[in-house]
DNA sequence: TAGATTGTTAATCGATTAACAATC
DNA sequence: TAGATTGTTAATCGATTAACAATC
């Protein structure tokens, strides 16, 4: 179904198009423009129209797109309708505001545990599933069949734990540590999410509007 | 000192030089060239070279770069010397994640306030940062010029804090809901973060790869 | 049918990579 | 000095935008 060759930059505006035609379906609106859902995208007709014509023709030619339809595409094409096995890897701040928060089942996972070296809280559960002893995570993955981890430690745990998992087959990963996980395993896939460089980077354009209002002054 | 037109493909480089950077500082290397450092980049000598040159000549021709120079640069162009003053809305697992976890001050920020509206939780801190009532938070970010906000709250909830932050001269953002901060104020700088977004982006991979070794088979 | 809007090709724009003279 | 490596210009590559024939 999926083409091969699409690029980066239409991967990352699918999420952005499946959360529009969300909306768009709740609203009982039922038929959209390329123009118009461009205009809710903030992008433009003709790229709309390339991105959605990467993965087939969807629209109807005088008419537009069927909302409900091209929704179902986007969560086909991005996979949603799959339950990947995931465990979530460290349930401090971090970890527990994933697990509490994200709607897993919605965005392809199920998560089918959590894992902590914190005895005290080996037991409790979120969103009713169990935080379990790290001690047990290869294990567990083995014999659980877990496909991906959701990696919330600090960096100086990373290295040894995404081994503990390979080992134990699971080869793809969210990964909120600064550990180059790619750099000792290239075969898998991974998301990183580095939070510090985001702020980083609005530091930076907070800067670079203070300074534009000092030139002009 | 910042040229104008950095295009956001260097921008969103620049912490990573940082990153990198401070990684040699520690390990006591001072010099690097264009080339190691876009071997630890997993980048080109090329591209390493012309970043740098947007904001100046760092290099020494036939040495290579100073780590500790090029980094303190970086910082300067960064803007992390600075500490604009910040406040953390929504103390829930997110919001406390970020409180908890990121070094602000390091980043060019100071958290001077958190605010939420569970009663319970009210002048307790995190990380010596008082958590105080939603109630108040016009005021407080008048009387203490607070320039920043970090937006940890449920989307239905950010639209009217976005309007009073906003009233009360707070502009930048770092916006962890979907409410579209530009469409309202095309004047405040934000920086988004979409947790959902990245976690379809990694089902799409995951997905592509799944679906390519069926092909092979 | 006429108007609207797609799918798709061509043109433009921007970012990355390559090349090389300048120079430490 | 010779070797190394930068700064910078030119070439390539990829992504976005524009245009328009096809067609519902």
């Amino acid at each position: 179904m999926n083409k091969e060759n699409i690029s980066k930059s239409v991967i990352r505006r699918l999420p952005r198009y499946y959360r529009f035609l969300t909306e768009l379906e709740e609203q009982d609106i039922d038929k959209i423009s390329s123009g118009k859902l461009a205009a809710i995208m903030r992008s433009t007709a003709s790229q709309v129209r390339q991105d959605l014509n990467c993965f087939g023709g969807f629209g109807h030619q005088g008419y537009g797109y069927s909302v409900p339809a091209l929704r179902d595409e986007i969560a086909k094409i991005l996979g949603l309708n799959k339950r990947y096995k995931a465990i979530l890897v460290g349930a401090g701040h971090i970890g527990t505001a994933i697990a509490a928060h994200l709607r897993f089942d919605m965005m392809g996972f199920q998560l089918v545990g959590i894992f902590d070296n914190n005895k005290e809280i080996l037991g409790a559960h979120i969103n009713r599933v169990e935080i379990m002893d790290s001690e047990n995570i290869g294990q567990f993955c083995r014999d659980n069949g877990v496909q991906a981890a959701f990696l919330c430690i600090p960096r100086s745990a990373a290295k040894q734990t995404v081994k503990t998992l390979y080992d134990a087959g699971v080869t793809r990963f969210w990964n909120f540590t600064h550990y180059y996980i790619q750099g000792d395993y290239p075969e898998a896939v991974v998301e990183n999410v580095h939070l510090s460089d985001m702020l980083m980077t609005l530091c930076y354009r907070i800067n670079e509007v203070e300074n534009s209002y000092d030139e002009n002054e």
